[in-house]
DNA sequence: GGAACTACGT
């Protein structure tokens, strides 16, 4: 009965009557004499002929004319007449026949049960599934093979509610399924999700003994293992006393789906002890598995494992892989692989193509997409939905926005992520206007938005700055449709705050959200953290660390990673040690994010000691750890053996150097004292070195006190940065040292050039939990006096001879009579000021900090016991020494930045 | 018994 014809999903009329069929039909009698000539004296056995060769060779619209005329005559058409007839419609999808027939069949009780039935599933498998189900409740009595009809239909079209409705009405009126019709009800009773009734059918079974089916067993087994319900499976599986492969099957992609491949991976290696052998299908399903946890590797041995069985592997293998390596980020692999299977003579289905476009648009690599698009179109799946979108997709994100609205506007049929994809696109890309254009056209044509179209609007206005829009659009969301916000909504506002430097609104943000109850994510996460790297957030880390907790995203390496760099940022090196060591899994930035911490808080030994536990049990050293190590070996003094650093990136690592690892090296030579050599080694660098470069060199001469070339590397310094104060101002300094007259000059005259203002001097402290803000001569605070008098005292003690310093005063900085710096009045503000005496201070400030200042911050950390962490947020010289970490009278920057 | 892919937020 059930032949695979081809039925249109959907009740799509188009498709329901292919245009061919007429014309093919029309022109066959013409071209043939027919076998009888009908005249209105033949009987009816000569009117089932020519009715019977009507039914296969048509045009089917006589039979019409044919049974019309039996009418008349008043003999009656035999139900075998009316079965063919109908037969003929289904395989030629001719409902418009169909209906006719319906008509003359009629509802009277005379007529065979049978037949109706047949009109029933003619509907049905037309493609019109509602006039099939009206006929079959008008029907007055219906057996196993109506019901059957009627319940096949809708499982086809994936009504599982209506068919377990359907089946509880059958068993109502009486009438039992049979082998052939419970698998179908099974099914539908799993994928609705209505195991009550799966249940039930089960235990009826078993009360009746029909329980002994392999088919009906492997059935239910498969309703439990797709649901979820491993354990009712797994005691199924057990107790059924034959098993066959499609048995395992079932069992083994039930905990596949569960994600318990371990144990899937357990069936699947036992199978054969019970003289089942796997087949494509459960390699498959295994492959499929453990591609989709990301275990792409082990899914890859799989692959060649089967190969080495004698089993090709068929496009769903290849495909599961390839997504599997194309959904993992590892996007090249993905590509390689297609070009393998596509030279291995297998077609790719949209789901490879899919798949394989989306690798592309991660790699935003326009040139494979593009083949990638001829591929598609020249296997036929510009149809294909999810093929086209992922296209558009790849387009824009390759930044074709043309070719990404040129497929969009081929593509007949759109679905909502037809629309997302190119809306989204216009959003990143700024263009709000059209997207807006493009999301009322989408209403227009009734493919309602969802809170992804929401969200990408809102941080497409974000992103252009429109702060009022978007904000309008994330309160409208809940109100106008019936859309509930999500994480993204959230973590989109929070993201465009942070692009405009906004961390308190980002912040409140983020407090918000929570009030709300919507979870956080490690989105939220990975945006927030970056955004509190400095020494006066240490709070607000905190507060995102424990969120992290809570919400068990500590699990996933990134946030862990970004933990790690954060908290080393805010001067705290033990936090990042404990996450570090608490990590299960560790990649190559959590090995590198610990050496940059150690580094940045002076810490070489540690620094040194992790890169050598790295190199014996860690992954691959990179470029970035190289850049760190060379700092940390700079740090202590130790020039050659940062040297061989140097040279084992190349040697050893077949690494090419970067500006990182040459600026490292410069400050290697340079904080030796290694003036010419650092100078040589710009000199002889196979690239043009950048301002890190000349910073570093700056650095090391004003140290070491080689004006002359202090004054080169400045001078190289502003011609890459002309509008840098901070070098403008130490180039001066250097010239007043020097002795130079005549420079300076020239000097203002690129001041004037450039415009140069200078900026206001100011620092921040966290205190107390409030952030304080200081500035140059900070009066405003209270008891500002006493403070004042408090910094004065100080100055005395600070200014006697300083042993490490040696009588070495540099003119640089030098604060007025009225000015005391920024930092002094937070170190006063801390001391005095407060309540308790800290144990810490922290601060950033928005330029250098001068000697005077650093001097009287070691001597602070002395005298009061107290750590000092400060940062020059406009350090010019971002090498080793971020910040100033003073402990016990010492500066981890050994006075050198 | 019958597989999987695409859109927002870093």
């Amino acid at each position: 009965m059930d032949k695979n014809l081809i039925i249109p999903r959907q009740s799509r009329p188009s498709m329901a009557i292919p245009s061919h069929i007429g014309t093919q039909f029309e022109l066959f009698p013409k071209s043939t004499k027919p076998i009888v000539s009908f005249t209105e004296r033949n009987d009816s056995k000569l009117t089932d002929i020519r009715l019977n060769y009507i039914c296969k060779n048509g045009p089917l619209s006589e039979a019409i004319s044919v049974i019309d005329s039996i009418a008349h005559r008043g003999s009656k058409v035999r139900p075998s007449t009316y079965i063919n007839l109908l037969e003929s419609c289904i395989e030629t999808g001719c409902v418009e026949v169909g209906r006719e027939l319906h008509a003359r069949i009629g509802l009277v009780k005379e007529v065979d049960c049978f037949v109706q039935t047949k009109v029933v599933s003619m509907y049905a498998k037309c493609g019109y599934l509602d006039d099939a189900r009206k006929m079959f409740d008008e029907m007055r009595e219906r057996n196993l093979f109506t019901w059957s009809a009627m319940i096949g239909a809708c499982s086809r079209d994936k009504r599982w509610r209506e068919v377990v409705d359907l089946f509880f009405n059958m068993m109502e009126a009486g009438v039992f399924p049979d082998d052939f019709l419970l698998p179908k009800i099974l099914q539908a009773c799993g994928n609705c999700g209505d195991f009550e009734a799966g249940k039930l059918i089960h235990s009826l079974l078993i009360r009746c003994g029909m329980n002994c089916s392999l088919r009906i067993n492997n059935s239910i087994l498969t309703m439990y293992a797709k649901g979820g319900k491993l354990d009712m499976a797994k005691r199924l599986f057990d107790n059924m006393d034959k098993r066959d492969r499609v048995t395992w099957n079932a069992i083994i992609s039930g905990y596949c789906q569960k994600g318990e491949i371990e144990l899937a991976r357990k069936y699947f290696d036992t199978m054969h002890e019970e003289g089942i052998e796997a087949r494509l299908r459960t390699w498959n399903i295994l492959i499929a598995s453990y591609s989709h946890l990301g275990h792409c590797d082990v899914a890859m041995d799989l692959m060649r494992k089967m190969e080495s069985f004698g089993i090709t592997p068929d496009v769903f293998t290849w495909t599961s892989i390839i997504s599997g390596f194309a959904q993992n980020s590892r996007t090249i692999e993905a590509l390689v692989l297609l070009g393998e299977m596509l030279l291995a003579g297998i077609e790719p289905t949209g789901i490879t193509i899919t798949s394989a476009a989306s690798a592309c648009a991660s790699l935003k690599s326009l040139n494979t997409g593009v083949e990638i698009h001829s591929v598609a179109v020249k296997m036929g799946f510009v149809d294909h939905m999810p093929v086209g979108n992922s296209l558009i997709d790849m387009y824009c994100k390759c930044g074709e926005l043309e070719t990404a609205q040129s497929v969009f506007d081929m593509m007949l049929e759109k679905d909502i992520y037809t629309w997302n994809s190119m809306i989204g696109g216009y959003c990143q890309a700024g263009y709000c206007g059209k997207a807006h254009e493009l999301f009322m056209k989408m209403q227009d044509s009734n493919v309602p938005p969802n809170i992804i179209t929401w969200n990408a609007m809102i941080s497409g206005y974000i992103k252009n700055g429109d702060e009022d829009q978007a904000m309008d659009l994330f309160q409208r969301i809940e109100k106008d449709s019936k859309i509930k916000r999500n994480t993204a909504s959230w973590n989109s506002l929070i993201s465009g705050y942070l692009q405009f430097g906004q961390t308190d609104k980002a912040l409140g943000i983020f407090r918000q959200m929570q009030s709300f109850h919507v979870r956080p994510n490690s989105v939220t996460m990975l945006s927030l953290l970056p955004a509190c790297a400095n020494l006066v957030s240490g709070k607000k880390v905190r507060e995102i660390h424990g969120c992290a907790l809570r919400r068990n995203l500590l699990s996933e390496r990134a946030v862990a990673n970004s933990l790690i760099d954060t908290y080393a940022k805010t001067g705290n090196i033990m936090y990042p040690r404990a996450i570090f060591d608490g990590m299960s899994s560790k990649d190559i930035i959590t090995w590198n994010s610990l050496i940059a911490g150690y580094v940045l808080h002076g810490c070489s030994e540690s620094a040194l000691s992790l890169f050598d536990q790295m190199r014996k049990f860690g992954p691959r050293p990179s470029r970035g750890t190289f850049a760190s190590i060379i700092y940390a070996y700079s740090l202590v003094g130790m020039v050659d053996e940062g040297m061989h650093a140097f040279s084992s990136i190349v040697e050893h690592y077949q690494i090419r150097p970067g500006l990182e690892h040459y600026s490292a090296v410069t400050d290697l030579l340079g904080r030796s004292g290694r003036l010419v050599e650092a100078m040589e080694f710009i000199e002889n660098m196979p690239v043009e070195p950048d301002s890190s470069i000349w910073a570093a060199l700056l650095t090391a001469c004003r140290i070491h006190k080689n004006y002359g070339l202090a004054i080169y590397a400045g001078e190289r310094l502003l011609d890459l940065e002309p509008k840098n104060f901070l070098i403008h101002k130490l180039l001066l300094q250097m010239y007043a040292l020097f002795g130079k007259s005549e420079d300076p000059l020239k000097l203002r005259k690129h001041e004037k050039e450039n415009t140069m203002v200078k900026p206001l001097e100011e620092c921040w402290m966290e205190f107390e939990n409030m952030v304080y803000t200081f500035v140059v001569s900070d009066r405003s605070k209270p008891c500002s006096d006493k403070l004042l008098s408090w910094i004065q005292r100080i100055a005395i003690d600070v200014k006697r001879p300083d042993p490490e310093s040696g009588i070495w005063i540099e003119e640089e900085d030098k604060e007025d009579v009225s000015g005391v710096h920024c930092e002094k009045w937070a170190f006063a503000f801390a001391l005095i000021d407060s309540r308790s005496s800290p144990q810490s201070i922290r601060i950033v400030k928005n330029l250098r900090m001068c000697r005077d200042c650093h001097r009287t911050a070691k001597y602070i950390s002395k005298a009061y016991g107290c750590e000092i962490y400060l940062s020059g947020s406009n350090c010019f010289h971002r090498g080793a020494n971020y910040f100033h970490h003073f402990k016990h009278g010492h500066c981890s920057c050994q006075d050198y930045w």
